[in-house]
DNA sequence: TCTAAAGTTTACGTTGACGTAAACGTAATT
DNA sequence: AATTACGTTTACGTCAACGTAAACTTTAGA
């Protein structure tokens, strides 16, 4: 088993399948579906898995997406674009244009935030409103 | 057909199916979908489905929620949150308390959104570096 | 030595959110 | 009268993202 030790994740050098697991609240399966679709891919003591913190930073950035309603496929995409060191001219102009993609619908995300909890909030009003003339 | 005026969305008193399918560009087979599983319930006209500018404004939620990854079912629920009217005391608890959960989730997602900005950020400056050795 | 905990692969099942015909009705145009 | 445009229902198909056994191995501890 790697990394017995009990000190913060983030100081750890490597991390077994369930250590990441309870780490980040996600079943083994839907880590071991992440390598399945090429997501990630830990190295093998043997025929276990072991992570790196690389390995986990990836993981993280998968749910991160998840959290945002990103599908797989497209956060494998944004990730690919954090290491754009290989990349020829035509390629980083791609991934510039990408980024430019994301950011538009992230701002379109942060407009329909705002707009939710400005409901949420007068959605909350109205409950205390009506909890107070119906007692 | 309901509403054959080219009026501005906002001012018409009626939509057809097609109508709402142009401009929130989704297919009428998602609108009908989303009354399948009771999320709008249209008026009749005959057989043919009749929106009231309410059942638009349902639509426009629901779209907005999709946007954040939220499921049909929460939306649904969320939806039902801003009709308080006809709750009773113990029922506006539990809204007051749904509400406050989904504003941690949407903070959360606020959250995720600067840092995934950021992120890009990075990305667009270390790509465009690249640009400029790789040339 | 046996058991319990954690790991593995393989593979079929499920759920949500629609897509995609098929088969048909109605209403305006040509 | 026939085409076109829009509407309808019914129903099977699909795809992503896992869930859920089943069957097995490996290792740590009582």
């Amino acid at each position: 088993m790697p990394s017995k030790n009990q000190q913060p994740p983030e100081l750890a050098v490597e991390y077994s399948i369930s250590q990441l697991s309870k780490e980040f609240a996600v079943t083994t399966r839907s880590i071991r579906h992440y390598e399945d679709i090429g997501l990630l891919s830990p190295a093998r003591r043997g025929q276990t898995r072991i992570y790196s913190p690389a390995d986990r930073t990836r993981l993280k950035l998968i749910l991160r997406g998840k959290r945002l309603g990103i599908s797989l496929e497209d956060s494998r995409e944004i990730i690919d674009m954090y290491e754009p060191g290989k990349n020829n001219v035509d390629q980083l102009k791609k991934l510039i244009d990408a980024i430019q993609q994301q950011r538009i619908k992230l701002n379109q995300q942060l407009d329909d935030i705002t707009k939710l909890l400005k409901d949420l909030n007068r959605a909350e009003t109205d409950c205390i409103e009506a909890l107070k003339s119906n007692n």
